[in-house]
DNA sequence: TATAACTGCACTATCGTTTGTGCAGCGGGA
DNA sequence: TCCCGCTGCACAAACGATAGTGCAGTTATA
């Protein structure tokens, strides 16, 4: 049951008596158009199959300049997040008989850009790419460059690349205002990485919602500085001793919710009976925790199926292409990791002060 | 910035007005071995930084048989265990220069069939795959064939292919024997896929547990049929409503788990005051959750990592690999999650009474 | 009967890269 | 002066698949 060298055009033509040409035209659907007997294409496509031939990529993609294959760039695989966009591209890719590779830039635009030139070494007929730096110089040559490329969860503003994220600002003003109709004036935002634009966008959602409801900012209550678990944990304990006296968090990330909950825990700050909390990202064990959260949930599986659907037309008509981006809504999902400061105000004030 | 059709060789020996050849051997290393004379070295070098090239990955896979590619197959993409075994694998390939294709099987062994003949069509030197079937014989063609594969997570027993999984009964038997331990007798088993390694060794480590310790095992205890969410949900349900009366669930995998705790906690039915549970995998949010749960941990990136060693081993040196498991020790983190049955028996063995 | 049209397939070039070999020109030793 | 060996590069083939074109042999048409 060894396989032998895999099957080739060369080798069916040969066993067959016949050319090379012939046997490509017979198994490509071509027979018709260049008259291919019916009696050959038919002993061309059953020794085909018995062989289990299947046409070399690699030639292939060569001769004709199309891979059947796109690339897939994202900065950490294994968060469920962008594994969820990772999987309906794979899933699309896969109804169009195309290949995806992926590659990890771990967070570093270093390995981004080194990335993206591996992936045009490979012939890939389109990107997508989840980016993570700050600056878009080497995305410009993607504007109306050679392969399509397609921006998932973040852009880059006056970047004329389609993309596909969430609807931040609306998710972040929804879900301050949330916190804000609970009774919450001294809310504290766990931030990611700055000058990200899910970051100013859900930032900027914050300020809206306190503004329009005549709460002055505290800027000392912004903290944090990255998307991940460490910036949540760290930020969290730096505000918890810096007696800012907040009484809700609200979290950017996923990780960063981790992170605070992890430093609450460690305090023995209790959710939401001390500090409630809203985080981004829903995720399945959420509802099982000691304080159900209350999250801004985005639907990774639609980003990436619109990421993919997006770039698929691109690839199949690059001249009608518009680049623009499409704002994916989110849903605010209320569970219990919010107290309403309002139901027993006296007794509660001053039961525990944070900070 | 328009990025023309990419730098290639033979532009850039035009340019030099030099052949092909000569460019090809400066860029390669081959200059001293071909004599080619240092400034003509050089000046190819210069112009092919300059021009951003990079070989195409196609032609070269073509012409020498190394695609400098390999294949992930994997049942869900966005399963964090798999999500957390592809990132290790595609941080060795980078380090190692190559690329993944990667493929989600969607738990279908047609689907990971066909895969299979795709990268093998796309000339992967190496394939890491994480089966789905009960049945191995499409993978027969892999043992001593002409490419590397090797096995991730589950194995088939006979099978002469190298493979690393966790070490599957010790986790079981140390997970059951803690439930023992805490006093537990009736101790539901959540079980996955029949016939799938994973799930007879951890089965064969519950048996032996409550076998070592006398206790007779319940075959109306063992439910679930996959490793799903919903097996969980409707396994627990149905265990709940037949009034066998256990104490305990050992769930054997992250998502039968989530299901089981979707069940009882629709039953009202509370953990761990009413019934404890053990499950296989360990989750970021599992330390807070309502009940903390306690886990057997498989480190799914030391799965991916020696996975990658693995591969790449065999691909250098075919001949000299051993095809053989290595078995990954499981950690167990008690947690909150399993009652000790014995700390006020009078107060509690009636208090609630499980189906 | 001569010619046209059609049938059925093969020849050849091509994609971009790598590799074995060939061929000039030059200097040095006999 | 003759030949050898060295330097520095070019030529051609090959990987496997595809596409334009050419060329026999057969049948239909005038």
């Amino acid at each position: 049951m060894k396989q032998k060298s895999p099957a080739t055009l060369k080798r069916i033509a040969e066993q067959l008596g016949i050319s090379v040409t012939t046997v490509s035209r017979a198994l490509t659907g071509q027979a018709r158009r260049y008259r291919i007997g019916r009696e050959t294409e038919q002993r061309v496509q059953e020794l085909a199959r018995s062989l289990g031939f299947s046409p070399n990529r690699l030639a292939r993609g060569l001769r004709l300049n199309r891979s059947s294959t796109i690339g897939v760039l994202i900065p950490d695989v294994s968060n469920p997040f962008f594994a969820g966009i990772v999987r309906q591209i794979a899933l699309g890719a896969r109804e169009r008989h195309y290949s995806i590779i992926v590659c990890d830039s771990q967070d570093s635009e270093d390995i981004e850009i080194e990335s993206l030139a591996l992936l045009r070494s490979h012939n890939v007929e389109g990107i997508v790419l989840c980016p993570v730096g700050l600056s878009a110089d080497h995305l410009l040559q993607f504007v109306e460059g050679d392969i399509p490329l397609v921006l998932a969860d973040r852009y880059f503003p006056g970047l004329r690349l389609p993309y596909v994220a969430s609807d931040n600002f609306a998710g972040a003003r929804e879900a301050t205002a949330h916190l804000i109709r609970n009774g919450h004036r001294r809310i504290a935002c766990l931030q990611g990485l700055r000058g990200t634009s899910p970051n100013e966008d859900r930032l900027r959602g914050y300020r809206e919602a306190l503004a329009s409801h005549q709460i002055p900012v505290n800027e000392s209550l912004i903290a944090g500085d990255c998307f991940g678990e460490q910036s949540g944990y760290v930020a969290t304990k730096l505000l918890l001793k810096s007696a800012s006296g907040f009484t809700a968090i609200f979290a950017f990330s996923n990780l960063i919710s981790l992170g605070a909950m992890r430093a609450l825990s460690e305090e023995g700050v209790r959710v939401p009976d001390d500090v409630s909390v809203v985080s981004f990202d829903d995720q399945p064990y959420l509802p099982h925790l000691a304080a159900p959260m209350t999250v801004v949930a985005q639907s990774a599986a639609e980003m990436g199926q619109i990421a993919v659907k997006l770039l698929f037309d691109h690839i199949q008509e690059p001249q009608r292409t518009v680049p623009g981006g499409i704002l994916l809504p989110t849903t605010l999902i209320s569970r219990g990791s919010v107290r309403n400061l309002d139901e027993s105000p006296s007794e509660r004030t001053q039961r525990h002060v944070c900070g």
